[in-house]
DNA sequence: CTGTTAGCGCGTTCAC
DNA sequence: GTGAACGCGCTAACAG
């Protein structure tokens, strides 16, 4: 820098104004800088930066699956606005697991990024520690209890029973749920929209029919097993995220039933192979792009005034018929 | 810091040399200052010591498609022998655009990483920065031309040839290729390997059955439909990655071709829908959370000594036949 | 509008 | 074996 400061004939000072787009620095010495930092090849030192500033500029976007087309949707999302705004994104994955996410958030603090986009890998993950030192957060798909902060969801509860409701109405008469862990606030509230529309429609709920998987493939795999069990098994499945969906699928495969003539299916989020499936699957979309570039746009908005109010935005969902539940009628 | 030294009755710098295991200091006033950290929940501010070190302690992974499972597999390897060593490791998504390519590798270095893995977006992808500044790499996937660095890739060239072969024993005549971007040495490595296949067969190279689409989704599914108008037309497709599999399997669905009877599909690189597309598709594996792991240690390695010689892994691929490629004897 | 001065929080020389 | 002093590269105060 003082290399670039002594080649345009001014102080290290004027460097760092001019670079900076301070506005009170002359515009011909301004070009004068900039041409010299070109020509030296300057690049400023971001981690001094850093130091001097308490605060870095990029964000961090912590989500709870790298393998869940969704979150690399969202981060998409995050990325263009981002990047738009001279902010950059770096990616940390969770798994969903609290020891991780807590140790991410700690390395977030320590390199002082600038801001936190955060799926919550509990809702009652801990994000005090980085208001505590003025870094602000937005969370997103999840809800954190408790605590107010700028957040983006989708309304999951109106999605799921709108989903439910086409099952029932396609003919299906005995749905089960495929829900979430209990710690994420869209199971809980994907769960709750199944177990409104049954109730709605004047039929009981039957809680064996209910079952709580991981949000994983593999999870869903074994949850269709044991429900193809029951006496009588359902005839048709709401399966509340897209990873289990497809093991759910698998599992009826190798069960040899018809879909969707022996049993409907309904999962909850779209992914690239959802409409290659056989048969292609019926689903709730969500506007994930959507669901990053908001979450980018009030992160924003916090960082520019620290003080405003907090922002809560839900995002509607979409249900996208394929053929999944198209029930012949009889 | 210089509370935790006044607290444990010692001076900063003691404290920094006992908080980083210095051989010199005394047992004693060890577990001093520690007790004093965790008690004033001390935690050392990254960047200063980033900026004193001129080395920080994330490593960087850039990747050139977050939405293909490939690299989130490669993603967990890497992070998980990071993590191991006391790394942590944040993303960076390049879509494979040179431009944003180049301003992550000037983040990572402004921001003084520990050490890059990285997918280049190109075979001439300027890692020369990189190592100017001092910051260790270790590329994978894909190779650069005329640079020495440390690599892990597979071989492409033989499980492409394999998978050709197995084409052709099944009894398949015309078989075409999809092939990625020229510029990406996968690419080419794939397409090689589908035409030695056919040389040693005995068979010519029509090169009207070699395509060159873009790794995408929508660009298999295109060059699939380019291809059925050929007279005659292909009577089976080796596919040089997972996503354009999937474009190339909707094409054939919407042109009511059937497969493995009329058409016969093996794809490169497995992915969570290949098995529960229908038919379940073929198609070679690649070691993907292993070539995480190798870069990982190949990156420790040279973190630990930058002196020493480059190191190339290759690893090979396996054949995984499912239904897609199964054609029934006449 | 510009230059000078003084740190940001660490890790590393030197003396002792 | 330990402490004092210095500097990493930059930006925020202040003075001019």
């Amino acid at each position: 820098m003082s290399d670039v400061a002594h080649r345009a004939g001014v102080s290290a000072a004027t460097v760092s104004r001019a670079l900076n787009n301070h506005p009170t620095v002359h515009p011909e010495l301004v070009e004068r800088v900039r041409q010299a930092a070109t020509e030296l090849g300057y690049q400023p030192n971001r981690v001094a930066r850093s130091l001097r500033r308490r605060a870095g500029s990029v964000w961090a976007l912590v989500i709870s699956d790298i393998e869940n087309p969704f979150f690399t949707s969202v981060a998409r999302g995050v990325e263009d606005v981002a990047l738009q705004s001279g902010y950059s994104v770096v990616l940390c994955n969770t798994d969903e697991n609290l020891a991780r996410e807590r140790r991410y958030l700690d390395v977030v603090l320590a390199e002082q990024a600038a801001g936190v986009v955060i799926a919550p890998a509990s809702d009652r993950t801990d994000i005090s520690l980085l208001r505590d030192h003025g870094v602000p957060a937005v969370t997103i798909d999840r809800r954190i209890h408790n605590v107010d902060v700028d957040s983006v969801v989708v309304d999951n509860f109106a999605g799921a029973k709108r989903a439910v409701i086409h099952l029932l109405e396609a003919g299906y008469e005995r749905v089960a749920c495929i829900s979430g862990p209990a710690k994420l606030t869209t199971a809980v509230e994907r769960r709750n929209g199944y177990v409104a529309a049954l109730r709605e429609s004047g039929r009981g709920v039957d809680r064996r029919y209910i079952r709580q998987a991981d949000y994983r493939v593999e999870g869903g795999y074994q949850a269709a097993l044991e429900l193809l069990e029951l006496t009588p098994p359902p005839d048709a499945l709401f399966v509340a995220n897209n990873l289990m969906a497809a093991g759910a699928m698998r599992a009826l495969r190798e069960r040899g039933l018809d879909v969707p003539e022996a049993i409907g299916v309904v999962g909850f989020d779209d992914s690239p192979w959802a409409p290659l499936m056989a048969p292609a699957l019926t689903i709730v979309e969500q506007p994930t792009y959507r669901l990053g570039t908001e979450a980018a746009r009030l992160l924003l908005r916090r960082l520019r005034d620290p003080s405003a109010s907090t922002e809560a935005v839900v995002l509607a969902t979409e249900l996208r018929v394929r053929e999944s539940s198209r029930r012949p009628r009889p």
